[in-house]
DNA sequence: CACTTATGTTGCCGTAGACAACAAAGCCCT
DNA sequence: AGGGCTTTGTTGTCTACGGCAACATAAGTG
């Protein structure tokens, strides 16, 4: 049986072989994502990236193109002499379907491999949904999207970022604490719905891994990312590359490290942390809002900065420092090169950029500071939805000619 | 140029392509990490862990053999119907220098490939040495031992584990606090007195890798690892079955993440850490000594638990807890299979296991802390051995075939 | 309009893993 | 003791895929 554990010593890592099949899957691959994360790359490009010789280039993109995957275009070129190269893209009929629940809405897109978001569509609810509620909302949506689709699409299939706790193993989100969701099979609902694949993870690691390969993160393999939502704050990590998962798929729940001895909880119910500390509803409150978007609650928060409100200042004063000070751990902890806020956490940095930084400086190591970025979030609103496809896409990617897509219906 | 980037959007991650050699390559590392992890191992049980096909394996451990990396013998057998495979060795005749500096004595060891520490020599000093003399000590101890071992024994080079902070572009040492080393390159002084290659990593990030691969952590793709020594507090993790390392090398500074409002420092003079709540130093007052191995400390400490001091059993209680919070924190970021003490921790973590893991608990995500297992470290004295070992081996594992070893000189 | 340069295409080669057939070496049962 | 049975090592053949070199192609260059 392949890639058995025999001897119980022989257990750290993985140790199953490769052979000529691996390596072919693997270059197909490697091709695959440099068009995927860049859209379209000349064949000269893959070339010399790839260090594989020109005439393998040649037959893997022709594979790919077999497998309409990539479409080759004789690019305007221009540059330099010698014969022009030509232009390799992701083909532009291979979409993803991404779908985010949230307490007010439940979001459906449809993004293609190329990663642009070419539909959103959203469906607000009263109430928090259930997941059941929400599975049929999303199933619908997809539905709907699905029939909208040019005929013979190819679908990777559904990636869906879930506000709370989703188990690795079986994709079961075992906790969504304030759309109060425990141990919901929101895959499986959508599934049975819609006959596609579906793949989830947790919203905060979805965004990191968005940001870090389409946005302000690019480029960087070691990233801390903090996201605050309406629910509390959420985390995700790039180590090393690869996405901070844990053993179980809960890894990465920056709001709820302790950095102060205060007995305010979180809304998770731990004490002193820094979802406890940096609330929005906080917020809101000085603001005497009942609601607001990220926009709005932005102005206000500029607004009391330029005005020096002494109410409002004080909060945003302790959020500043609250802030900084668990960025500062996670600067000890991770050494990372860059750190990105979102959600309303980047007004939060921007109201007091100076003083944030100095309190990141004086409670972090210097070796480890030093050379640390913070940058703000720049994928705005599409952030969740192709994060979110990513795990669609990241299975196509692994074995491209292996991958079983399903069409969209013909129209009719 | 192999593995150039060419476009800066072509960024995220490495695209750098396979070929038959790169797999010829990484299927000779896979059979001999799995030796090198369990020492001796079954061809048959090579076979069907790495799911290569039988000659494929026979191919790999001949070419091996001749490299002189891997023995072959005829096992005793017994387990079974068949005919008896053949059981394979790492070569015990291919060692790697560990050296470990430290305020009291610079250690220098040897190990060999099979993971066993068959010398170690420490050589005392009376004040902690400056980055020259340990160099200086290290260079002649292993000069000497490597004149003590059999002639023609393979060295694949020099691993140090540095209790500070190591820039892993280059090997300096950035920062080592209590040792009062400031960028110095230790490693270059060794490798001049010595001729060999040398690598260097943090004391408790290799510490944390001896524990996964050797030790209580073996079998565990998700670690967290937390050492004291007479420096403070260090740590180290695995994340996805790999070693923490953040982008300059410092990353997994544990002891320095903030769990509390109080204003006295640690070490490195940051404010609430965890290390500056759990000091070897306090204890040692405490129990009015001036100085104590970890043995005689563990003595003490258990000494209190059972008559119930009250001036001592109240700093133990304080340590107790504040672990307990930094572990928590730790927990939920990383979502580890297993949380390691080492050092007097673990002396601390026994005082009160019970109320330790209540505070762990009620400090964490459930979601996290359900499955979590905190162990003692289990390694002793060999562990920074071991795991500095590591790094030489690590290059020679990493392509087999292509390593070029140091012979040790013939004896005269 | 030749010359240079860079790239795509094509055919050939080498190699390493898969596979199958056979040999070898131990159990197990009568 | 000996003949299955079972598992493993060995050997020769096959195949697929990346490297390579020669040639074709399509620009720029003077």
């Amino acid at each position: 049986m392949k890639g058995e554990i025999v001897d119980s010593k022989v257990q750290a890592g993985s140790f199953v072989g490769r052979n000529r099949e691996d390596v072919r899957q693997f270059n197909l691959s490697i091709v695959l994502r440099m068009l995927h994360f860049a859209g379209t790359v000349s064949r000269s490009q893959l070339t010399s990236a790839s260090g594989l010789n020109r005439s393998t280039i040649s037959g893997l993109v022709n594979e790919l193109e077999d497998l309409g995957l990539v479409t080759e275009s004789m690019g305007e070129s221009s540059s330099g002499a010698g014969r022009p190269s030509l232009m390799v893209s992701a083909a532009e009929d291979v979409v993803a379907f991404s779908v985010n629940p949230d307490v007010d809405a439940t979001t459906v897109g449809v993004v293609t491999l190329g990663g642009h978001v070419i539909t959103k569509r959203r469906f607000q609810t009263r109430l928090q949904p259930t997941a059941q509620e929400a599975a049929q909302i999303a199933g619908r949506l997809i539905n709907e999207l699905r029939d909208e689709l040019a005929p013979n699409t190819k679908i990777a299939g559904v990636g869906a970022a879930v506000p709370g706790q989703v188990r690795l193993a079986d994709g079961v989100v075992r906790l969504a604490p304030h759309l109060n969701w425990v141990e919901q099979p929101f895959g499986a609902m959508i599934g049975q719905l819609t006959g596609l694949p579906v793949f989830l993870d947790n919203d905060a690691s979805l965004g990191c891994m968005a940001e870090r390969n389409f946005g302000v993160g690019r480029g960087f393999d070691d990233v801390v990312y903090l996201f605050s939502g309406s629910g509390g704050i959420g985390g995700g990590a790039i180590v090393n590359g690869q996405q901070l998962r844990g053993a179980s798929g809960y890894a990465g729940e920056l709001g709820h490290v302790r950095i102060s001895d205060s007995t305010s909880s979180d809304y998770s119910g731990l004490p002193g942390t820094l979802e406890s500390l940096v609330r929005r509803d906080d917020l809101l409150e000085v603001f005497k809002l009942d609601s607001a978007t990220d926009e709005e609650l932005e102005n206000e928060i500029l607004a009391v900065r330029d005005a020096r409100s002494s109410q409002a200042g004080k909060m945003l004063s302790l959020q500043v420092e609250a802030l900084a000070l668990g960025l500062a751990s996670f600067v000890n902890i991770f050494n990372p090169e860059v750190v990105i806020v979102a959600g309303f956490l980047g007004a939060v940095f921007d109201y007091e950029q100076h003083r944030f930084l100095e309190v990141l400086k004086a409670n972090s190591l210097a070796a480890s500071n030093e050379r640390v970025i913070v940058r703000r979030s720049g994928l705005g609103s599409d952030l969740l939805m192709i994060g979110a496809a990513e795990l669609p896409f990241r299975s196509l990617l692994a074995r491209p000619s292996e991958f079983e897509f399903v069409r969209a219906k013909a129209r009719r």
